[in-house]
DNA sequence: CCCGCAGTCGGAAACGTTTTCATGCTTCTA
DNA sequence: TAGAAGCATGAAAACGTTTCCGACTGCGGG
């Protein structure tokens, strides 16, 4: 496998090495004959630009990086996905990083910034924990996704999310609508102050509105996956009979707790009701069809870019909060008698 | 937010730039006394090393790539996850690139050989069509993980994977045992040498053992995704009505079947069978479960490391074929009277 | 005829590392 | 005690680009 490096495209073609780049970025400057000489023999030799050397030359911070927390999250794949679709319009050039669950986001920051010259950034799936203090350190433009950073008042962070608060009571009205009394919730950790306390938050108050008392013990926390979702089913239903629906976090949970329901002889939504979160694709293919709470990928995406390029622009930081739509689906049906 | 390089590190800590980047990879000549005050001053600064330039630096190609075709294909992923966790033990590091499914991986080959000092590979769900002439002509190490590149008689390319026409044939075999004398197949495309066309011959293996004619109408070229069985299904089953099984090359494939199968007012495994192909954890999942064929994740993630690694050592190149095994499902059942 | 200018192009200095080579300082051996 | 040998360190040359600066044309205007 024989390398070319712009020097030995430079020597073949006859002119000087700067030439060769000038032609390889498209500069003006170079007259249309030697253009076409220096392409010749491009092509030729399939030179490919080495682009550490490339990064390493070109200090200016131009690139804006989305960071996807869990590279197996279908949702947060799909926004990122959709991001990268919606930013081709825009001058500053974006690139998707997938950090590790257990990954710290502003180590991979750090390195993007350093390294690929990544001057501005859209968050995906971050916890907004502690560890965000250093956003407001590093004082460069950031837009987290799906998260609510409204209240931690950043200055130079803008967010996007929908009104999880509000989500989770729509879908949980829906339930109680269907004469469920007791339900189980199965999700995040309840106690912070990130998405998954809010959404728990939600639950609450239309259980409240309702006038339904919530026994504590109802709810699991578990983990966003198949796995997580049949293990906190089987777990949970050993002790709990008497519950008639499990509201959960997410999609992928959702379908777990289902698949285990039917292990144990229950049937959904016959004997007890589910319902996801995310709105993915999967969900409506699933047998039955999971009732979920759709958060819309597109406009979050849109939304997030926008925002970004906003304050690359001087702009403000902005809290925006996009609408979630309930997706009708098989697994919920009225309480049995 | 400040980035500080090695030199700004060295300057703190009183000694060299290249004693600071022995400390940084861990050389033995440096003495304890230095090691340590030049670590305190990469924690204070949070020193983070500029890939580009180490790269760069670095000519000799010591990784090894793990390129896989397609981010969303749940199956390759799962193998790529395992292959970097039996490469922790290994000398060589590996990296994984995922490409497009439209991309040219060959060009992937040489980008990472260039920049990241790749020099040997292992290519996920490679189409091996007349591309991989290029394989022969780089002239490294390559390993073909899920294909079959034994007649392709490279003499620098292993490859594993399960034998594909005997998994399906096992696969039809079985529906066959339940009375189906009707069944379609949806997959790939059945006319090359790949292991879609193994797959078709090997169902039509089954079908001609058991004495029955075979209508080419009843293959459908259909997309590997839960959209695109769907479709398939539908278009399908509007001309034959008649056919009371389905077997699919893909999981998704099967599931977005079932699906509208249950659209169309025909039950899952009650009028219709489905099948399968992969084994993955969300065929285990769905309701009612995929009947599949199961690849060894695993093994092959092993194996396919451990094939690279000894042609490293100067080994031949190989070809192994590990077990498939069909998985149980409930979506095959008798035929309907 | 000289000057300025636009259009092209080449030379060379960076970018942040790694690594080779040289050097000084110990310590050991004869 | 001289020299070899070993250890710890520094200086500097790469790696493949980009970009600044300057030089060289040919041209039109004063």
């Amino acid at each position: 496998m024989e390398i070319y490096t712009i020097r030995d495209v430079a020597r073949k073609a006859g002119v000087a090495v700067s030439t060769v780049s000038r032609v390889l970025n498209g500069r003006p400057d170079v007259s249309e004959e030697t253009r076409k000489k220096v392409l010749d023999v491009v092509e030729q030799f399939g030179f490919v630009q080495n682009r550490n050397a490339r990064n390493l030359k070109n200090t200016k911070p131009g690139y804006a990086a989305i960071i996807v927390r869990g590279r197996r999250n279908a949702f947060l794949n799909d926004v990122a996905t959709q991001m990268i679709e919606f930013a081709q319009g825009h001058k500053t050039p974006f690139l998707v990083k997938y950090i590790d669950e257990e990954d710290d986001e502003f180590d991979a920051m750090r390195q993007l910034y350093a390294e690929k010259r990544a001057g501005s950034f859209i968050l995906l799936g971050s916890r907004l924990d502690e560890r965000c203090e250093a956003v407001r350190a590093v004082g460069v433009p950031v837009v987290f996704a799906t998260v609510d950073a409204e209240r931690a008042e950043f200055d130079n962070a803008s967010s996007v999310c929908v009104d999880d608060r509000a989500a989770m009571r729509a879908m949980m009205d829906r339930i109680l609508d269907q004469g469920h009394t007791r339900v189980a919730v199965f999700g995040g950790n309840r106690d912070g102050d990130d998405i998954f306390a809010r959404r728990y938050q939600g639950a609450m108050d239309s259980l409240r509105a309702h006038g339904i008392e919530y026994d504590p013990d109802e709810y699991v926390l578990s983990r966003f996956s198949l796995e997580g979702g049949y293990e906190s089913a089987v777990r949970f239903f050993e002790k709990h009979q008497d519950v008639t629906a499990v509201m959960t976090m997410s999609d992928m949970m959702a379908m777990g707790v289902t698949r285990a329901l039917r292990d144990m002889g229950l049937r959904v939504p016959e004997d007890v009701s589910v319902s996801g979160f995310d709105g993915t694709v999967m969900a409506r293919y699933y047998v039955p069809s999971i009732a979920s709470v759709r958060q819309p990928v597109e406009e979050i995406a849109r939304k997030s870019v926008e925002l970004l390029c906003d304050m690359l622009e001087g702009g403000e930081a902005r809290h925006v909060k996009v609408d979630y739509s309930l997706v009708e689906g098989e697994s919920i049906a009225q309480v049995r008698a």
